[in-house]
This record gives structure tokens, sequence and C-alpha cells, in this order.
DNA sequence: CGCCATTGATGAAACGATTCAAGTAGGTTC
DNA sequence: GAACCTACTTGAATCGTTTCATCAATGGCG
């Protein structure tokens, strides 16, 4: 069932080497010959067996990308950008997904680590640090994704979150909001801690209602919707005028609940609402969302590039961190009104 | 810098077969050795080779699995059904993206047949057919989802497209809407074909005026934003009280269009509006879109189990196909009003 | 004509895990 | 105590590719 170089070199009457050679360094082999030897593989049907390939070598020419939740449409931007640079550089992108879940997570370091991967790009759960260095102590290049890391043996590519909750909330405050809520969960996560911190710092700042915090079980739309629920009421009362949400399936979520029923709200008349991450999705929602852009592309092909660098380096070489500055999207959610 | 199963024997003060039969078949090894041995692997860090092990073993227990679009929730869903399965199995799941270029398609098949993958899971692009039966001649296991083979030799796990299509429509003659259009394309791609064919059809049999069909260049909110600037004007013209869309992203797109600036109609009171898929964004538009749900779960899983199936089969047995009918969710977007 | 440089081809060694026939040690039975 | 089991362990062969030192052939040059 499998063909192999030693077939191909028989049919070919040449050697084995010669015909890796015509694979690997066509330069070195007269012109006749790599025809002789095409005409084989091209009969035999021969396909390179990667393992042996990768055995000899040593490694693998596969990057790994593990993010939080493949059913967001921003971390497949992410994963695409990721995946066209890879291209670039003629490897090929693993793309697996956590789940949010320290133990898929773990599953899929441990599994990438088998496949002797040449690097790993990581979108890290909260508690991601364990397996990350022993990963690293094992010698594997690892960048950290959407995520500046504290740590500054780690190279990171990340958004400044900080500035974006900011962002946000000046916006909504420039209207003369007052009663602002944040909305996302778990706090476990850096982009939700982040992310609400700048928007806490903003709001104390310009000396308004201290931010109402409302937790969710997940950045995801069902938790979004429930959320939503609760403010809509608070709306209704008059203690609530602006809504932060941690990303935007919340912030559709939100949209969604925040609208339906006779006792529905309207926004941005009674209600701002702010999303982030500005998926395609949430331009779509029928009251555009006003969203905190990331360069998603350029954080996945960022990424790569630092992996690549980090082949170069040695374990005691500084690393490098990028760190984007996120971008306000304006439409009708929040347009003063 | 790579620690194999010589170190950890020799450390273990055994040999590497012994090594092997611990990670192996533990049950042929004296506890006590077993337990000297996992020492070693836990002092050197010892990972596996996969590599090594998949070189002599012949083949990867990884499947593929190629999307047409990563970027459609739709398809991530299946990803999702489809590595549970295989995890289930005890194998990985290779994740990867067409975006319905033929192209790519080819190349990730050459990749994965180069990696000795077990079996490809794929949705095919129009002009797969070619690929997939240079793949099939190697003995790479193929299943082709989300589209029943017209070929009995290659096994098939997919939605009646054709049914779903009859589905929509006839929900909408039922409220005596009449003037129905179809949006979706390219033309060239199955799904899109079966689904119209399956609403022309019903029209046909219903005596109400032939079916509308507005092509678009892909199955994206882009594509149905711009379908709807179109279909927004013959709304209003009255030529068209109901619209069909071939998936929920164009539905999406197509809602935020019609609803849109000054002269926005009316959803579902001036024209009806039915996706496709139900993805977790149709049911969370402001309006929520009514669509024909497709198991997706179910179909990733069962394409894994059939895969699965397919390795125990000699090239010429009969394969299996399944065929799953599809539902219609009823929301908001074309409730009788 | 003999020597050297160049070009092209060779084949054995290596990568790391698995397998399996063959071996050893210890115990049981008659 | 010889013959036979059983329970473990061993080590060489194997998978398919790449690498590299070595070899053969060719042509140029003095």
């Amino acid at each position: 069932m499998g063909v192999s170089v030693k077939q191909v070199a028989q049919l070919a009457g040449v050697s084995v080497g010669t015909v890796s050679n015509v694979l690997n360094r066509p330069d070195t082999v007269r012109p006749e010959t790599i025809h002789r030897v095409h005409d084989a593989i091209e009969a035999l049907g021969y396909v390179r067996n990667d393992a042996a390939r990768q055995l000899r070598a040593g490694q693998s020419n596969q990057i790994a990308l593990i993010v939080l939740d493949m059913g967001n449409p921003f971390f497949t931007d992410v994963a695409r950008g990721a995946e066209d640079r890879a291209a670039h550089y003629g490897r090929t992108l693993l793309l697996a997904n956590s789940d949010e879940s320290a133990t898929r997570e773990a599953a899929h370091l441990d599994q990438f680590e088998r496949q002797r991967v040449s690097g790993v790009l990581l979108v890290p759960t909260a508690d991601a640090a364990e397996h990350v260095a022993r990963l690293r102590a094992r010698g594997v290049p690892v960048v950290l994704v959407d995520r500046g890391s504290g740590d500054h043996t780690i190279a990171s590519v990340a958004v400044d979150d900080v500035s974006g909750g900011r962002l946000a909330a000046m916006h909504v405050l420039a209207q003369g909001r007052e009663r602002i809520a944040f909305v996302g969960g778990p706090s476990s996560l850096h982009q939700v801690r982040d992310r609400c911190a700048g928007a806490r710092a903003a709001v104390r700042e310009a000396g308004a209602d201290d931010l109402i915090v409302v937790d969710t079980p997940g950045l995801t739309l069902d938790a979004g919707r429930e959320a939503g629920e609760r403010l809509r009421a608070m709306v209704r009362a008059g203690t609530c005028d602006a809504i932060l949400a941690a990303n935007d399936l919340i912030a559709i979520g939100l949209q969604q609940a925040l609208l339906a029923g006779p006792d529905g709200v309207r926004i941005p008349e009674d209600v701002a609402l702010v999303g982030y991450d500005d998926i395609a999705f949430a331009a779509a929602a029928v009251v555009p969302i006003t969203s905190v852009r990331q360069p998603r592309d350029a954080i996945g092909s960022t990424a790569v590039d630092l992996l690549v660098a980090e082949g170069e380096k040695s374990t005691n070489d500084a690393r490098q961190h990028v760190v984007y500055q996120p971008e306000l999207v304006v439409r009708a959610s929040s347009q003063p009104g």
C-alpha cells in the first residue's frame, strides 16, 4: 500500500539518495535524472511520508494555535491571519479549541508536544501558567496571544484592553451618561478584568457613579441575553443609561434581551450599548453596535512572526511584546441622540 | 534536547523494549519495573515522539476535516461535533478551511495525505471531485459532509437540502405569500442548488408566481446585505413578499439591509424572511429569524462514525449514506401577522 | 598523456518508537 | 533433580526519509 522512495528509486533506476536529492536539492541533480525520477513518482503515485521526514529532521514545520472559543468570530479571524502568515513561512497551522477549559487546553498542548510542533500560539485560559512553564522548560517556543504577559520571558502579542475599556467608557461619558454598567465574565479571564479596569478608571476620573459590574458565566450570546433580562429592568428604573460589554457576543445577546418584549427599552435613547472586538455580526445587528475594534488579522500574523523569531533565540534572550492599541468604531447603538 | 526511550531505559536500568511495554502494554510488565520506568520518565521529562510512533505504525490516528468557511458558525458547530466524536475513538481532529477555494482545498488535502491521516471528512468545494478521486485511489478513506454524493462509492452524511428548501417555501406559502425570492450563491455549490430547487418545486406546486432567484457571490453577511439593498426596492414595489435565504449569514445581512434607512421595510409585515442552518445568531437577531435547522453536531459526529467504519471496509464494499431531515424553526421574522 | 577540478550519484548511518522471537529466572510437578 | 511452566525482559529488526562522506565519470589544462 505504501509507496516509498525505495520503489521510486528502483523504477527510476537510481539510488534512494538521488530521489531525495531530486525532492530537496534539485540543483545538484542532472536534469535528465530529475525527469526520470519525476516520471517514476508520477507513475507510482508516490507521496512523501511526513512522519519519516520529521523524525529525521527532529521537528515538524507545524505551528499550533489554541483559542478560547472557536464559535467566536473574533478568534476565527485571528486564526485566519495566523494561517496566512504561517503559509508565508512555509509552515502549517494547526487549530485547536480549548473552550475556556484548562483541561482541554492541557490535552491539546500534550498532543502538540508529542507532535513536536515548532511552536505554540496560545490564547491562554486562566490557569494556563503551569502548562506553559512546563512546555517552555522542554524547549517549545510559546507566544501568548491576546494577553500581555506580566512575565517578560514569554513573548506576547496583545491589545491594550485597559485602554480599550477606557475608550468605551469615555465615549459614553462624553454623551453625559453617568450610570454605566460593565457586563462580562468570568472575571478570571484577563481580557474581562482589564477591560473592566479600564472602564472603571475612566468612570472614576469623570466623577460619575461607580461602575456597575454584572458578572456572566462566559462570553457567549446566551450569557449576554440572560444579563440583558436583568439590565432591562434597571434601564427602565433609570439606574443605568449605558452598557459596556466585554465582547460582541455578549453585546449582541444584551441587545436582543434589551429590545425584546412589551417592556423593551430603546437603544440608544434609553441606553447606550458598546461591544468589544468589532466582529462582523456587531455591524450587522439591526441596531448596529458600537464596538472597540482589535486588529484581528494583525494579532494572528504578528503572533506567527514572533514565534518564528523566537525559534532563533536562546532561552535567555529578551522576548518581544507587541501591544496594539484598540480603536473605537461608533455606530447607532451609542450614537448621541 | 530530545529525550528518547533510550535514555529513559538507561536511567531506569531496563531495555528500550521494556520502556515501550510500560507505555503500551503495562499488563505485561512487573509493577515494580513500571514504577521505576515512570520515575525515569518523570525525571527526564520524556515526551513520546509521535512521528516515530507513526512511522512505525504506518498511519496516524488523526482525522482531518476541511470546511468551506470557518467564519460560519454552522461549520464550527459541525467541527465541534466531529471533534468530540473523534476524541471518543481516541483520535485527534485536524481542522482546515478551504474558504470555498478548490486550490486551498487541494493544498490541504496534499498536506493531510503526507501526514498519513487515517481519513478525511470533506465539505467539498464545487470542483472537488478530481482531488477526492485521487485521494481515494491512494487508499485514504473519505467521507463527504453536508453533501449527498451522487457517487455511491463514497460514504456521505448530509441533510436533505431539497426538502429543506421545500419546507421553507411551504411555510411562507401557507401564509398566503405568493411572490417569493430565493437569495444565495454561488450556484455551483450544491447546498445552494438543492435548497433553491426544493423551494422552486414547492412554489410550482402551489401555483404561485415563479421563484425569483437572486444570485450572490458567496454565502456571507456582506453578500446578504448587498442583495438586501436590491430586494428592499422590490418589497416596497410589492413585487416580493417573502425571502428565503440560502443560509443564515445571508439572512442576517438581508435583514439588516431590509430594515435600514428611511425606506426600510417591516419584517414580517411587509416581507417574511427565512434563513437556513439555524445558527445562534439567527435567533439572536432583533427580529429573530425563522430558519431551517440542521442537526449540526450530529452531522459532525456521524461523519466520524462513517469514517471509522470506512476504515474497516474494502474498496468495493457498499458505502453508507446518511441523510438527515431538516426541521423548520419558526420565529418572528415569518410569524403570520 | 597524466593530473586535477567539477559534477553527479551512491549507500550506509541516523532519527525514535514498536514488535516479536528468543532468552532468563524462578517456581512446580513427578 | 530433570522436565516443564509461567512471568518478565531483552535486543535486533523495522518503518521512510535525509544527510554526508565517498566514489565514478567527465572534461580541461599544462
